[in-house]
DNA sequence: CGGCTTTGACCTGCGC
DNA sequence: GCGCAGGTCAAAGCCG
């Protein structure tokens, strides 16, 4: 499963080499705002506005971030359980993708699994199966596009990827 | 046998 | 206070 990529990701996406060495291209960037998905110069969320920029079934289509958010002042993100003001990132992509899980190069082991509301599709929640690296990422399909996989990253990476 | 997925239960915050 | 929604836990089962 790790080895179908020629490159790793980056720990952060700060830089034309986040595009660069994601194995995927990036056509869209968004930034969050708490837990609002903002869209900087970006009229609207919907597909049909970069549908022109996707040429292959993994393209990237929308990318977002949020960049030190606090944990403690957004319970939500871990189920109200953690207090602790820890700085984490945050950043999402859309892509147009028949498999659910982007290959990465890091190793994610799923521990959840939730129907969310105004979505038919379920969303998956994975966390990075090295020891002490303590990544999450969440996957669900975009239910307006069914074709389009959303996937959320938080947090970085301790460790090199394992391909 | 170890690592992973599945899945129901549980916890917490928020809105009414 | 109650119900809902989102996120996580953990036991059980599966698979290489």
């Amino acid at each position: 499963m790790t080895d179908n990529n020629p490159k790793p990701p980056p720990d952060t996406p700060d830089s034309d080499d986040f595009c660069n060495q994601w194995p995927f291209e990036l056509s869209e960037y968004l930034q969050f705002d708490d837990n609002q998905w903002m869209h900087d110069d970006i009229p609207s969320f919907s597909s049909e506005n970069v549908s022109n920029q996707v040429h292959q079934p993994s393209n990237v289509r929308e990318f977002e971030r949020d960049e030190s958010y606090f944990e403690g002042s957004s319970s939500r993100e871990t189920g109200g359980r953690e207090n602790r003001q820890v700085v984490r990132e945050r950043f999402a992509f859309k892509t147009i993708s028949e498999i659910e899980v982007l290959d990465d190069g890091y190793r994610w082991r799923k521990y959840g699994k939730k129907m969310v509301k105004n979505n038919p599709n379920p969303r998956n929640y994975y966390r990075c199966s090295v020891d002490g690296c303590s990544v999450k990422k969440r996957v669900e399909r975009d239910k307006d596009d069914p074709r389009c996989v959303i996937t959320t990253y938080e947090g970085n990476h301790t460790h090199p990827s394992s391909s």
